[in-house]
DNA sequence: GACATTTAGTTCCATTTGGAACAAAATGGA
DNA sequence: TCCATTTTGTTCCAAATGGAACTAAATGTC
């Protein structure tokens, strides 16, 4: 097995190895909370895409929109933690798409009311199978008492997050 | 409280209100994990980027290469599940930068194996206590039982989600 | 009521991003 | 040995992204 490897050695590691990262990593939680994002979350985001043309921004307009009846561009802004500018150029793609309406405010000028259409949720709809099925995936090798305790674990986290400053 | 407000009801929900949809998301967990991603691993890659000018795929291939000795381009994209040319890209930057090392395999002619320097260590010593830092602010909602189920649960996910397609 | 400050939304621009096509090296048959 | 296939890494290009500066409306202060 070892004859002279010194110039290249240490060896490299084999694919199985590389897990080892989630172990070593100082910020154990953190590290694998942005891995599972990027591993789960990401592949259907691309599907979307591929499929719908809606790029993330785009989806998650809908999404909120989905599950609260009005919002306004900044409400949308604040629920995803993302840019306004981005949310902003969203409404008007969605607009054009037939997924979402728009009304300005009579109240307050500076804003515009913000709801989703039949189109819209009809979409929504079609997409939810598809998050429902990749969580079915990840989730599969967990027991359900770890299935009850992740999902009061994330909701404590996720509150306290959006409380938190950035 | 209702006075004549018909054409722009149902109102707009308060600050407070937005956070319903981490309840009402149909996937729950996966919606929660890629908000938690959002917003607690994010601000700190802004931070990175600010004060040391790395980019969130350069700080990822020093933060691999810091915990296994030696990769190839390819391993880091496994590792971090992204594509080859971004990876390809930081190699680089972070050779410019001084902060890795590429030496040509004299086995395989097509593959480099990658090593971080010591610059490249120390930039990674003082980058995780902000990791640690802001972890601890996330995790401060967790009493100790429930930090330890969801540390076990996340390896579990985590090691899990590697084998999934996509 | 005038004026500074805050807030919602948009536009501009430079950077980041990732898919696709590519070259070079290695592997696997026949 | 020769040729098809796979694998590593790179370049090209079009799209997405987000910071900063901006307009317009609302709010707060004197």
């Amino acid at each position: 097995m070892s004859e002279h490897h010194l110039a290249t050695d240490p060896t490299l590691p084999e694919p199985a190895e590389l897990n080892a990262i989630f172990e070593r990593a100082e910020m154990r939680d953190l590290y694998r909370i942005s891995y599972l994002a990027n591993a789960l979350v990401l592949p259907v985001y691309d599907g979307i895409k591929h499929d719908f043309g809606l790029t993330r921004g785009e989806y998650l307009l809908i999404f909120c929109l989905a599950h609260l009846p009005v919002l306004t561009a900044q409400d949308v802004a604040r629920m995803s933690k993302r840019p306004r500018n981005t949310i902003s150029r969203a409404v008007h793609r969605m607009l054009a798409e037939g997924f979402i309406d728009r009304a300005l405010d009579p109240e307050d000028g500076r804003q515009a009311r913000l709801t989703i259409t039949d189109k819209g949720r009809a979409l929504h709809r079609t997409v939810v199978r598809r998050w429902l099925a990749r969580e079915a995936e990840a989730l599969a090798v967990l027991d359900d008492a770890e299935r009850a305790a992740l999902d009061r674990i994330l909701q404590k986290l996720v509150t306290h997050a959006a409380d938190l400053p950035e």
